[in-house]
DNA sequence: TTGTATGCGTTATCAC
DNA sequence: GTGATAACGCATACAA
């Protein structure tokens, strides 16, 4: 059981130096053709294949790129069916270019510890940083990064001066555009329930819903513009509060997919029909929002792209640092489904 | 912005040699108070954390486990909502044992390939391994991992010979009370629809399915015995079939919430009701069971346990090597609801 | 084109 | 108790 060959005994046994190998192994130009074969015969000969941690520690790079996946606190079940994706298509392009993945999840609460991120960057020795979180990256975050000089790149949110590289959704673009559509299918009364506003995503989603209303010259009501958790019984819960009281609205834009179930089950359980008596509609375009009766309008976000994206731009900042900020914002699209056709 | 202190730095500002600042580091005995409290003042000020890969270069640990999660090709939505608590658990539970954690993401295939994992192992330096998947661990697998005296824990499969520490579910125990729980209501004309056979527990749920009616003296139809993908799509489409022939079931047990969901679209479309004419169960006991209409009877895999002792046991086997070979079913929970109850 | 020698930052084995 | 010093496996500047 050979506990692994070394370059030195690739050497002796090609009868070259270990500089020698080492140039093959690496590809360097200035090698003889002929010595090249012959250390190319040893390291096949005794199965060599180079020592990670020893070269990481002479060239300074590890191939690692650190993904930290920033959560809400306590975690939400919903979050997981949107994090995986993006999990996935960045593993993908990264893998492609034999980058390995380290990651970390944390709360957000623990992200935005002051040491956090200081510890986490002093124990790990890794090339680049991945954040995907929804939450405003603050600024000692941002600097801890820059002074380390570590390329990396946020997913889903940004940092308050927009000094980072970032990704996120139109997501006020996408309830612009479901508010159009009910208007347009002559809904006037609008309610809101929406996720804890302190993630960017929904609060961008509550503004979105605000500044349609506007736009469209619909009035907003206080009583109707409603948050909570990103979850079924919210929906459930506020939406049997909107039944209680006047006006009553004849569409609701939900903070997800979720909520916006509970939010039909509300409605039906009273007896009102949907989308005839009130149109609802989500947000994610989960699975959910295919198996509840009616199906439900909903809003898909090009997460696969954002992934790749995210990687591909590490990437190039991984290649070519200092690269200039930056700021993507994905269009989304809408799903028109049944339970907002009238 | 110093690049960071090594040993020797402090060594120096300490006046003491770089053998016992690693001393003091390490915490070993045999070192003065005066000087270890010298070191640790140097240490402070020089703001010094030792390199990981240094330390890994000479050690041969690295702190870091794999967690290998095998998918289906092509991937299926559904299981996303499995797999990332199990990371979840598993990951704080690493965490918290200053643990990091590299994942490898993979299709079944290509995790089969006789040189997929001897290649990852040779350029990854890990010190354990836990592998997510629900496919039978081919014995090359278990070879090499044991070749390399490599610590690992299977989690959601086993191998052919029950070498390895693994954890399952009791799918089939899960099914049984199901069927039994349908018996009980008097249902007597049962049909399946499972996930792809290929798969561990879908086979498993298969099988628990046919040894229950057996046991039972129920009668079982091929023709009420079908499979297809994981979704809502096969739900429907198997279910349209069932209902288009005879013996039309009374009781539908299905692979997953997914393809249970599908199936009850194609029951209330044809106008029959839930559970009056048809009861459906289904298995995982996602959001989805809870937001169609009726809600859906299901199992609760208790996917947080599952997840903690895979990271337990692996923790064991890396602190003691040599551990005997072990086999943990996880009994499942069966949660009742509308879909079922007459 | 190739070899020698040095260093990367630790830990560990010796002596003292 | 403490200090030299040899590994660990590799990349590379410099010589040849």
């Amino acid at each position: 059981m050979q506990k692994g060959a070394t370059l030195k005994d690739v050497a002796r046994l090609a009868g070259v130096s270990v500089a020698t190998v080492s140039r093959v192994i690496n590809g360097h130009a200035n090698v003889s053709p002929r010595t090249k074969a012959a250390v190319e015969r040893a390291i096949v000969k005794l199965n060599y294949s180079p020592n990670t941690i020893a070269r990481s520690l002479v060239t300074g790079r590890t191939g690692i790129i650190s993904l930290i996946i920033v959560q809400e606190d306590p975690i939400v079940p919903s979050t997981w069916s949107y994090e995986l994706p993006l999990v996935q298509s960045i593993h993908d392009y990264l893998k492609a270019q034999d980058w390995e993945i380290q990651i970390a999840m944390c709360s957000y609460r623990e992200f935005q510890e002051p040491g956090f991120l200081h510890r986490y960057l002093t124990r790990n020795t890794v090339d680049g940083v991945l954040i995907m979180a929804a939450w405003m990256v603050e600024r000692h975050v941002v600097s801890e990064l820059k002074t380390r000089q570590l390329p990396y790149v946020v997913l889903g949110s940004h940092d308050p001066d927009y000094e980072s590289i970032c990704i996120e959704y139109d997501n006020e673009g996408a309830i612009r555009a479901l508010v159009q559509h009910l208007r347009d299918a002559g809904h006037q009364v609008f309610g809101h329930i929406g996720g804890p506003t302190h993630q960017l995503h929904m609060n961008q989603r509550l503004q979105g819903f605000l500044s349609a209303l506007e736009e469209f010259g619909l009035p907003t009501w206080q009583r109707l513009t409603k948050f909570g958790d990103s979850n079924v019984e919210t929906g459930y819960r506020v939406m049997q509060e909107f039944l209680a009281g006047e006006p009553r609205p004849t569409a609701v834009v939900c903070g997800n997919d979720d909520i916006a179930a509970g939010a039909m089950n509300a409605i039906t359980e009273k007896g009102l029909r949907i989308p005839e008596d009130i149109a609802v509609v989500g947000f994610d375009d989960t699975v959910v929002s295919q198996v509840v009766t009616p199906k439900l309008t909903t809003v898909r976000m090009p997460l696969n792209k954002a992934g790749v994206l995210a990687a591909q731009l590490l990437m190039d900042e991984l290649s070519q640092p200092n690269r200039e900020r930056k700021r993507i914002v994905l269009p989304c699209e809408i799903v028109i489904r049944a339970s907002s056709l009238s």
